[in-house]
DNA sequence: CTTTAAATGATGTACGTACCTCATGTCAAG
DNA sequence: CTTGACATGAGGTACGTACATCATTTAAAG
């Protein structure tokens, strides 16, 4: 027989339509007994409400939030495009995302516009910005106003309300630093590690799980102390510049960082780069350029519309309380070499 | 404001509601100039039906089947498992799967149980089998009946009726050759290639791009034709027997099948490994169990729970004539190493 | 102009749930 | 026994769509 309704349940239960309606909704004026006998019959008969009939009958939207940080790059953009489209398709099921943008370096400002998220106008929140203590407070102020929070693409281990959505990214420089050993063959020499910042967790992470990986499969190498360029294209120039004429014998360059743009123009700009490996991260139209140029050897990467319908899912999953399937909610760390990129990013240029 | 409704629609188009619904669900009596005329109000108010709605209103449930090979493999059982989960969590969404087990070598049986499948009963199948002119004109016949369809794992080129599900397997060949070729460092000699039968298309897509890769980048390896093992453990011992013994410098093997026990077996029975890179294909329990004790160094696979969720969001986007979301639907060529094994696998033994 | 068929409108019920109001039941304290 | 608080039942309306029936209008044919 077809799925149980309410009517059922307040059959077997022996109660009333009404009964089972502020069981369900927990609404006030029902004896604990009552209540138990209505649970148990939830059980006996494996009821399960109806969320599409249950949202038609609010008329309820799910409001959601993606709190990004107000610097424009790349990966960000590939976010947007992401929800843009998941926007589209979330019509149908009465799901609205809308944006904000925060500095994500100024804690202060980033809390502020946290908190003034109230649970009247939002459900839920995807939060993409750097671990601090404040905004790990900020956010358990939200769960404790009843919004749904995930952590976006960057963890908030000490934030235990907060889902995780994203890639280990120890596991993502292991998997680096193998690539790394691999594509290196038996060469000897060093290999150059940049990033925007050791400040961020996830470099430190991502530099932690490389640093693993060498040490195991490539001593023949030598792995210099990671450079920060700060995102400032003359001292990547400089950084990088100096770092090559040093050191005569480099074999491959880590960049940590997806915005590799001034990176890869200062290593062009110095040396021919044959056979230097150059591995980087995220699938955007300059890192594919650079695959298929030749000059970029590998990328990791996360799928970034996996990551927003992802995120989405698991908030509404918070916010009416049901499961999600594990499974579906795993992100992978993806390898990209030239021949497994997506059919649609290889004509894209740049 | 909010979604517009059939009523908004009604009264933007200047017909009654009536109309609207005949418009809407295509039913007869109504003048050609109306259908126009409300076609353009469902343009001009961006109207979308609430599908929730109207499957509640129809207590309409989509009943899927996937059609799949009848012989048992690690990989066939990934997708049963794939297909369980799902059914789990899409009790919640009027969908129900179910099973049917066919020769995938027998295309008269094979073909007898797709015509056997009744558009009463039956509102869309994923067919997982190789490509043959009897499949290729059933399905057909199950297009025309109005079973929507969709070609899984294996493509369908010639029915143009089905939806690809799977990944390019040329382009999963050109991998494995870049890794090969890559992994191998700066070594000569030869390269082993396996496979159950070069009979499938699959296969030969896959060997063709693994060709493609390997004369461009690694014409220092001379790549063996391809050895069927017909899935027969006797033979494949005797095969890789005689060839580690006639080819001396074996420096790579490339197992293009999932089921790849009995050539690893054969092989460790037969020689010391050490610096034979072997790669093979699908993220099973022995592959995962391979690749963590290093005998082999790399996967090519493709996401089974992502392969069995999209078949059902094809379907039924295909039975409701709703679009999909592309990006969502696309399967990636995913490479697996140690390093990037989803967690969840790494405790898996054998 | 009438006849007739086709096109359209008006209206009601249903799907499964939420939410509201009002009536009735029960039980313990006074 | 009465009072009152609380528990429960009965019934209705709504959400957006599907589907059926019957009444009415419109257009084409005679």
């Amino acid at each position: 027989m077809s799925r149980p309704t309410t009517k059922d349940l307040a059959k077997v239960a022996g109660v009333s339509l009404a009964t089972v309606d502020r069981v369900l909704n927990e609404r006030p004026g029902v004896r604990q007994t009552t209540v138990e006998r209505v649970n148990e019959a939830i059980k006996a008969i494996d009821f399960v409400r109806d969320i599409s009939a249950a949202n038609l009958a609010r008329s309820k939207e799910y409001k959601l939030v993606f709190l990004l940080p107000d610097h424009d790059d790349e990966f960000i953009d590939l976010i947007l495009e992401a929800i843009a489209e998941a926007n589209r398709s979330l019509t149908h099921e009465r799901t609205i995302v809308t944006i904000i943008r925060a500095p994500a370096n100024d804690p202060r400002r980033l809390v502020e516009e946290i908190d003034k998220l109230s649970a009247t106008e939002v459900d839920g929140v995807a939060v993409m910005t750097p671990e601090t203590p404040q905004v790990r407070d900020a956010i358990s102020r939200m769960d404790a106003r009843g919004i749904a929070v995930v952590a976006l693409v960057s963890n908030q281990p000490n934030a235990e309300s907060a889902y995780f959505v994203g890639i280990n990214n120890e596991a993502a420089g292991r998997t680096v630093g193998q690539l790394m050993a691999r594509f290196t063959g038996e060469k000897h020499g060093s290999v150059l590690v940049l990033t925007e910042t050791m400040q961020s967790r996830d470099s430190q992470e991502r530099r932690l799980g490389f640093d693993v990986i060498m040490a195991k499969y490539a001593q023949r190498l030598k792995v210099c102390p990671s450079m920060e360029t700060y995102g400032d294209s003359v001292r990547t120039a400089q950084i990088v510049r100096s770092a090559l004429q040093s050191r005569p014998s480099i074999v491959g360059i880590y960049l940590m960082n997806h915005d590799i743009y001034e990176a890869m123009q200062a290593i062009e700009a110095l040396s021919p780069l044959q056979n230097v490996v150059i591995i980087g991260h995220e699938l955007t139209a300059h890192t594919c350029a650079r695959l298929i140029d030749g000059t970029l050897d590998a990328v990791i990467s996360q799928d970034v519309g996996h990551l927003v319908r992802s995120s989405i899912r698991v908030l509404k999953a918070k916010i009416t309380s049901i499961g999600t399937v594990a499974s579906q909610e795993r992100i992978r760390i993806e390898i990209t070499l030239r021949e497994n990129m997506p059919e649609e990013r290889q004509t894209v240029g740049r």
